[in-house]
DNA sequence: CGGAATTTGTTCGTATGTATT
DNA sequence: AAATACATACGAACAAATTCC
């Protein structure tokens, strides 16, 4: 039955009582340990039970633990895996944050808001590199997406999102892509508690989403700084001014 | 005995069976109607059994959920609290992240890095309309702390750690603020992975800070920016240097 | 200081729903 | 369509930690 190659029998067979590593750092270790990445499947609970030397309900509530934090994936009925090991976590906790009207939703956004910005001014000498005497269409055509959808009187959250997924991919930084993607997300979560946006803010947003590219086609890093600000400037007056409704209620 | 008051009247008695939001965004959802905060005492599990209607095992696998989101804290043999929505579960992601050497732990911590400079310079601005014309001897205490330790051959994370800290405090933005200390947390733990620094840069990086509060206190974007960028120098090589390495062997 | 009361931590046994083959 | 493997859920009992008297 157990083979050499058996790789539970890597795990501690008998859990020392009281004292040692939670069960959750166990099965972190043995992913570690194991080599394991995204995807690769993990024992059964059951099996799990035997090699740690805890009761399936410690076992289910570490997973639990591991799965909120992406690193891995529940399949019911079927089995468990490496999770993808994303920022998952911190989008929850910030979208969780925002929603707590305790200090205001706005104060959230307009920190996520000033981090998106920190982030996308951070990146902009590599992107300018990137994109320097390149033509893009895709990222052309997703602007026109918006701009028909716009004129359709519909959202274009979708291309907007893909858009700035895209701009992002020719840098080799994972995570700077993640941070971004991740603070988009929590974005565009909290951003429908705002105001109505006038659409003459929305076609300035559509059109800064052209000026970005081209001015990174143009290799002009100055330019493109000016077109990031203009991207964020109407949601940025759109908080100030929501900061400042709820300011004095108080 | 349930008064008017008892909040847990809040939540729907019986529980719909396979339908309806996990029990974990039942106590998120309880959270926020509540209005409760960081702190503020949950209901006991058997409290939260009774009024969501499933059994102990369901509340205390969301209650796990919650706790690795530090959206709770539990303290064993007393209760369950609100807890510090910070950036916790970024970090342990990051540094499991990073432990697996999988494509190297360097890859992770030169894209850390990146982040970090990007951040620092996002907030020079901010920084340094905030420190234009003052004198922080708390700051250069821990610079001098640093030097002494140093001389004395002794680490000084500590002390790096509070500089940095306090060095931001003047933004009113508390995600950032928790942002860098994430990254910092994660960086200094996936440091001792590089080879051992020359003393040589060790000072470099510890001038690096005093170079960075003279140039704040004097109002002086572009030298803080430089310092900044003295800071992480170092660092910077010593990275670099590690995948260069790594390369080779592969 | 000691012990009772409260609350979370762990375990076992059993039954049920779900996905794969 | 049936069988198998697996995750999900429940409830009861006992252990450990903390507080309060």
């Amino acid at each position: 039955m157990a083979t050499v190659h058996d790789p539970l029998h890597m795990l501690p067979r008998q859990r020392r009582r009281q004292t040692g590593p939670s069960t959750a750092e166990e099965i972190k270790g043995f992913i570690r340990d194991q080599g394991l990445g995204p995807g690769d499947p993990l024992p059964t609970e059951a099996e799990l039970c035997e090699a740690l030397g805890v009761s399936r309900s410690s076992v289910r509530e570490a997973i639990r633990t591991l799965e909120s934090l992406d690193i891995v994936t529940v399949r019911h009925g079927y089995g468990t895996y490496v999770g993808g090991l994303s920022l998952a976590p911190l989008v929850s906790g910030l979208i969780f944050r925002g929603s707590l009207n305790r200090d205001g939703t706005f104060r959230t956004l307009r920190e996520v808001l000033q981090v998106r910005i920190a982030l996308d001014l951070g990146v902009a000498e590599e992107l300018v590199e990137a994109y320097r005497n390149t033509t893009n269409d895709e990222l052309r055509a997703l602007v026109e997406q918006m701009r028909e959808r716009n004129r359709a009187g519909e959202f274009f959250t979708e291309q907007d999102g893909e858009f700035h997924r895209q701009l992002l991919r020719p840098l080799d930084n994972t995570l700077v892509r993640q941070l971004v993607g991740a603070f988009w997300e929590v974005h565009t979560t909290c951003v429908p508690m705002l105001r109505i946006p006038t659409s003459s803010d929305i076609e300035h947003t559509i059109e800064a989403h052209d000026h970005m590219l081209t001015a990174l086609e143009a290799g002009d890093t100055e330019a493109y700084l000016a077109a990031v600000a203009q991207h964020y400037e109407p949601l940025q007056r759109s908080i100030e001014q929501a900061l400042r409704d709820a300011g004095q209620q108080a």
